[in-house]
DNA sequence: TTTTCTGCAAATCCTTTGCATATCC
DNA sequence: GGATATGCAAAGGATTTGCAGAAAA
């Protein structure tokens, strides 16, 4: 009972921080989307829509599927949410099973490799490896590629 | 003309390691697989299997795409290839937008978050900066989950 | 000759799109 | 009231599967 009351002041904080996201960015702010940013960020395994869809249906029955991917998009295309590993699109395949890292453009998604000894050092933190068996670890650069970012 | 000699014996020795891979793997050789795996070690740009298909065709008009796709979920199972960044599988969202890190099991796909104040400190290399618009970086720390190793 | 692989076709899964209606500002 | 979003239904792209015939060991 302690803290029910800083549980529902986080929950107005929340609302009126993604009244201001949609504001700031020419949204309406439908209870669809409420429902989906709120579940979002009450998640911590990277839920796929599928998943969120699942999970806003059982307080709002009537929400389709599209809705759900129309809104995601939207949501990580005003950078408040992120796709994180799968993208969705198709599978990319790599010869190169050397340790080595990659540059990723987030606009069109090309892939470039690069070498970097420095990054071949990197150690998975205690926590981790304590708790699982680690086989790699990569380092991905993300941003515009030359061609993308002349594109604007 | 100068390295013909070497490209030939190139060919000769990757063929020659191929098909001690596949020995070793109790997988049968065939020339389907054999130009697959040409085609792949010969591509630097990560492609997919539509476009390994279209590139096989051309001296393979008669394979078809479920053998292309048979043949990368193999090859990847043995380890002579990698599948990077695009796993193909449903899109997976995140509501930190924070720096932060992950860890993947390679098995079940669970994604970790975790946060490692080493490597927000982590800098692209000279050669990537001066290329492309970097606009942040990320390590993927990859391996098996606590559920997935004891399951085998 | 036995096992394994391929091609075909159909099915499945994930995601997007067009359009009429309903909702937000 | 005008702009924007939703739900429905259908389409699209990527990937997988069952099966019979073909090729590898």
């Amino acid at each position: 009972m302690a803290n029910m009351k800083s549980i529902v002041s986080d929950k107005k904080e929340m609302l009126k921080a993604f009244r201001q996201k949609c504001r700031r960015n020419n949204l309406s702010l439908t209870p669809q989307r409420l429902a989906i940013y709120s579940i979002l960020t009450e998640s911590y395994n990277h839920p796929t829509a599928e998943d969120i869809f699942h999970c806003v249906r059982e307080t709002f029955p009537d929400i389709s599927i599209d809705t759900v991917y129309r809104t995601l998009a939207i949501f990580s295309d005003i950078g408040i949410i992120d796709i994180v590993e799968g993208y969705g699109e198709a599978k990319r395949y790599d010869p190169d099973i050397e340790p080595h890292h990659h540059f990723r453009c987030k606009r069109c998604n090309a892939i470039v490799d690069f070498h970097e000894k420095d990054y071949n050092k990197l150690k998975a933190p205690g926590m981790i490896q304590k708790k699982y068996h680690v086989t790699n670890i990569k380092v991905v650069v993300e941003g515009l590629c030359d061609k993308c970012s002349r594109e604007k």
